[in-house]
DNA sequence: CCGAAACTTTTACCGAGTCAAACTTTGGGC
DNA sequence: GCCCAAAGTTTGACTCGGTAAAAGTTTCGG
């Protein structure tokens, strides 16, 4: 009944275990390169029970998305009264470069992941059904707010495709060989025209007042 | 050297008749349900040459993707002079409702379509891959026009956002059973409030000027 | 300390996708 | 018309991700 005993605290080293060998794996490697039973002999276990932890391969690698998705829908659903999703998505997304926070995106670490994620297609893909996933949940949260079907969905979509692209431009300099210090710094003006566009419109991009 | 001697025609022809015999299939018993060998042997082939026309199971549902994803550049990129990409994509949508074009998602056809596609999570994950592909595509356009790479990538995200956001809107409402015709009718508000948002910002929303 | 519940392993299997080699068809040159 | 090269197809064997079921093995509650 406890949340601590023998076998839930082996159960969490386990997959603790497999996680850590498997990314270590695909960082030396690449994710293609590595197959799933080597995985399990690697950490001494069987394949089996790899897949009883990560129902896909590709969650091994893209293991913190639960936490990612949990967080961005606390802080719409638990923002100050007045405060919009969009402003408050937005104070998130500075806080997170300010703590260097590696869902910044503007992280020194970041290029082996980066190099993982992009170099497989099946990776990929599942980030990309992340992101799905979150601007689904952005929407029901909305839904409920608002009780506005449509547009709740497609604010939710816009909100996420910032957040994405915030995240994706500077691990983008990263990987190019920018010093994350300078990303950092410089990442603050990126995410406000990122937000600035969903809050205020794109107009009549590319041109003019746009 | 000529482009339709019988070599090209019959591949043509086999392409064909593998993508017919395989909707048939996916339509009448679900995407995973069906097998490629099954897909060759019904289609009087063998495996190997289905994989070759399709490189993957999933290209032999999404087959149009291509088509689509051309369409929707060449509206962008051949706008006329003082168009705005917005402007140009919420035309074009509203030209595929008003002709009763599949792409539309309020057609009366869909149900069977979209049954597939979202039973299957694997279907999906390529759907939304292609998405993705449409905003890359347009990315390209606007940062050859502008030059600015950040914000080109963020306004063609949020335009793809609309365009998928209105398509599966009609297409969830068309398998929810209301009328084609009903639903293409009313489809035009929809489709001017996501283009609305996206050329004008969600501003505060949920809220008061939204 | 015993028995039930939870976790792991084993074994066997299926389907997608790849590879290489043999085979068949098409088209061009003579 | 015939033959050769190239293009396309088939075959068969193989790898890998993922599932299923049943037989261990470990932990926990009483």
């Amino acid at each position: 009944m406890a949340d601590h005993g023998l076998r839930e605290r082996k159960k969490r080293a386990t997959r603790q275990l497999i996680s850590n060998v498997a990314s270590g794996l695909f960082i030396e490697r690449g994710f293609e390169e590595v197959t799933v039973a080597e995985i399990a002999e690697a950490a001494g276990v069987s394949k089996m029970t790899v897949f009883n932890y990560f129902p896909r391969k590709e969650d091994l690698f893209l293991d913190r998305h639960a936490d990612r998705l949990a967080e961005l829908v606390s802080v719409v659903r638990t923002r100050s009264a007045g405060v919009s999703p969009v402003a408050a998505l937005r104070a998130h997304q500075h806080s997170l470069v300010a703590s260097g926070h590696p869902l910044s995106g503007a992280i020194a670490g970041g290029p082996g992941f980066w190099w993982v994620l992009t170099s497989s297609p099946a990776l990929m893909a599942r980030w990309f059904e992340q992101e799905r996933e979150i601007a689904e949940a952005f929407a029901e949260v909305f839904v409920a707010e608002t009780g506005d079907a449509f547009r709740s969905r497609v604010v939710a979509g816009l909100l996420t495709t910032a957040i994405t692209s915030v995240f994706s431009h500077a691990m983008g300099r990263i990987v190019a060989g920018d010093d994350a210090d300078v990303v950092r710094r410089e990442q603050v003006a990126f995410i406000d025209q990122a937000f600035d566009l969903v809050e205020h419109g794109v107009g009549g991009f590319p041109g003019g007042s746009g």
